[in-house]
Order: C-alpha cells, then structure tokens, then sequence
DNA sequence: GCTGAAAACACAGACCC
DNA sequence: GGGTCTGTGTTTTCAGC
C-alpha cells in the first residue's frame, strides 16, 4: 500500500491519543479535516490500523504481578492449550513458539498464588518454567523509530 | 478506589472503540452524558486509564517476523542495556526477570537479518537465547475477564 | 486535495432528586 | 451519587469544486 510520511504523522498522533478529534488532528499534520478522515479511512480498510483502544493500568486495579510462562506440552496437545489460553482469566498474550518450549504466555496476576494454580491446572499435560518480571522497560514504541532512517 | 459494574462496561466499550462519543458512549452503558465525563475523569484522575491509543498491525507494514529474546549479562550491564533497548529500532517491550537470564526482550523483524544484527550488536557484553515466534495465539484481552467471579 | 453550511456533539452552569 | 435543561462553541459530515 501507499504511504507518505504523512499518514506516519497521523499514525504517531493517533499512538499518543486516539481520542483526539479529526479536527485537531488536522491541525496537527496540516491538512484539512475531511482529507485526514479520508486518510485514516484507507488506514482502516488496508488494515494497518485494527482498531481504536484504551490503556488501562492493571496494577491499579490490583494486578501487580508480570510473568511469563515457558509451557512445554508433553503429548503434543497443542489445540487443548490454546483453547484453554485464549480464555484464561490472567492470560494477556501467548505465541506459540520455535526452539525451547512450544508456547509462551504472559500472566498478569494478583498474586503468586494465581500462578502456583495457573500452572497447576495444566500440569497433567505440559510442564512449565515460570520467569517472573522483577519490572517492565519503558520502550518507545512510536511507530516512527520502526519506520525511519531506510 | 471505588469500582462499579458501570465502570468496567465503559472500560470495556473503550477497550473495543476508544473513539466512540461520549454520547454513543452514554446509551450503551445507560448513563447521561455528563455522568459518563465525569466516571471517566476519575478513571483518568486515578491512573485507571493511562491514555488512548491506536492498534497498527505491523505485519502489514512489513513486520512479518516476532521473536522473544532472552538477554544475559556477562557483566552485570543494566544500565547499558536498558537505555540500549529504549530506543532500539525493533524493541516493542522489555522485562527485567528473575531466574534464568537478565531481561526478556520482544523484538518485530522484517527479516531474520534484522535479528542477527540485533544479537550482534550485544554481543560484546550479553548472551543471548533467540526464540522465534511462529503464531501470536489470539486472547480475550476484554477486561471483564480479568474481573468477574470474584 | 479544499471549502462551506447543516447537523451532531461536547461542555459548563444552574437546578433538582 | 445521579439526572435534566439550556446556551455556547466546536466538530463532523456531506455536497460541490
């Protein structure tokens, strides 16, 4: 698909707030509001944007605890695992994976006890290390240091 | 702070559309419009809701590939490593853990080579585990999950 | 890509339950 | 805590260029 620094700009705006109004957003990159809307119109039907999402903050609602779970299936029950996942209470992401282990899950828990029952209820048929998260890394991730300098 | 069953329904229609109005907003939860501003001022006020922000499917800007990296010090780097992977072109988030390894490190790849070059440009005073991911397996990240039945 | 006018919306104040 | 009304200014949308 095309696309001009332009749609970069109202991508990074949109990054930073995606309740900004199309007029402001205009303002923002120059441009008038009817062709911003047209802009973020083709974003949306090219698939590029997926959506529109608020960041909500686990820990102030009481889930303190990062951890990411190496899980290793011991009969090939891959399908089982993933149904189980998708809707688990603490899951937040899982890949299935190469090398070591077949997936690898992100926890977001209350409390170390949510992990010791995490990996309990799937210990008949997988085993599991758990790496717990002492802290997250602030990364930027303005879409911007992906596309420049190529 | 106070958290009510209304709070969470708008949490979880921001989740879906965060540019939804306030008085699309309103209907769906069954509130004036006022009374939805004013819950969602206290939701922000409380660090609740950190921002809102727009969903870019890398894959279709030419991300295809994902990998976890896990990350150890041969020297006991911090520091060095963290202001490193801040800005790294193809860093997307980055924990420091307990147990095995430093850090675990989520890079975005348009090539193998991309990663090679990453793993290289460490390897000075890391070592490094690369594991590829071959599928995200997709979750119900609905906030609702992380809440009910308690 | 732009403009311009009509319709929809957000916000603030005053007031009440 | 919640709701309404009303006024003001802003924003979106759509037609036409």
């Amino acid at each position: 698909m095309k696309f001009d620094e332009v749609d970069v700009l109202i991508l990074e705006e949109l990054q930073k707030d995606s309740r900004l109004s199309i007029r402001e957003l205009s303002k923002r990159v120059n441009l008038s509001p009817p062709s911003v809307t047209e802009r973020i119109r083709k974003l949306e039907d090219n698939g590029v944007i997926e959506g529109y999402t608020v960041k909500i903050n686990k820990k102030k609602i009481g889930f303190s605890i990062d951890c990411i779970i190496r899980v290793t299936m011991k009969n090939g029950q891959y399908e089982r695992f993933k149904t189980f996942i998708r809707e688990y209470k603490l899951s937040e992401w899982c890949y299935r994976t190469a090398g070591e282990g077949c997936f690898l899950v992100k926890l977001s828990a209350k409390s170390l006890n949510d992990i010791e029952e995490f990996v309990n209820s799937i210990a008949s048929y997988t085993t599991t290390e758990t790496i717990l998260a002492f802290s997250e890394v602030e990364i930027n991730n303005n879409i911007n240091k992906f596309l420049k300098d190529k």
